[in-house]
DNA sequence: GTTTTATATTATATTTTTATGATATCATGT
DNA sequence: ACATGATATCATAAAAATATAATATAAAAC
């Protein structure tokens, strides 16, 4: 019983690390392939503070790694069962243009 | 690109409705079968008042849904993509007791 | 119609999340 | 050593989420 609580948590703790509309345009772009920071925040037009914070939030909850080459530093996603969220997600909210009148 | 927000503020309001531990508890119980809110109550152990405020986002993020039975209400699971989350997240937090060591 | 059972709503205090501004670090080129 | 570019950290204010207590509603039993 409380296997599954600490389960749930840590369920939770990942959730919430993608639950964020500026964090899931993050990872839309990481998606296509690694990305510095720098082009992240010509991409998603975020503040470099908030950038650093949310990239932070997101490695904390391994969603997501980096490698660093010179001085820049390359994030990539790093759970695949982030792949199969994103997965999920786009079919849900981006593919579903009301499909209805198809059936 | 305004679409791409759009898209990006309803996955991750979808997310957020997923994104407590007591609400994945709850959900674990739906994935059973529908349950009473009253049957919920015994087997998450949450107060009442904060099983409704949960079972209240979940609707109003269209989690759940539920039918209406003399004074009782059943709720049940709405949206077939919870269900693939659930999967994911099910295999990767409790079916992962260091699969590493079997490899 | 009054009571009882099942559930929702409202109010509020606490905690958490987020964005912003300022400053720091770290690697590199000069 | 110093300036610069890339990124992180710290402080803080504003917004959102959560739990709890109190009250309300709605359906059925009596």
């Amino acid at each position: 019983m409380k296997e599954i609580e600490d389960n749930a948590d840590r369920a939770s703790g990942f959730l919430k690390g993608l639950a964020s509309p500026h964090r899931l345009l993050i990872l839309c772009q990481l998606v296509e392939s690694e990305k510095s920071v720098t082009e992240l925040i010509a991409a998603t037009g975020l503040a470099q503070t908030s950038m650093s914070q949310h990239l932070s939030k997101l490695k904390e909850e391994e969603i997501v790694t980096f490698r660093r080459d010179h001085r820049t530093l390359y994030y990539r996603i790093n759970n695949n069962a982030v792949l199969k969220i994103m997965d999920v997600l786009y079919k849900e909210f981006c593919q579903k243009l009301d499909k209805e009148s198809t059936k």
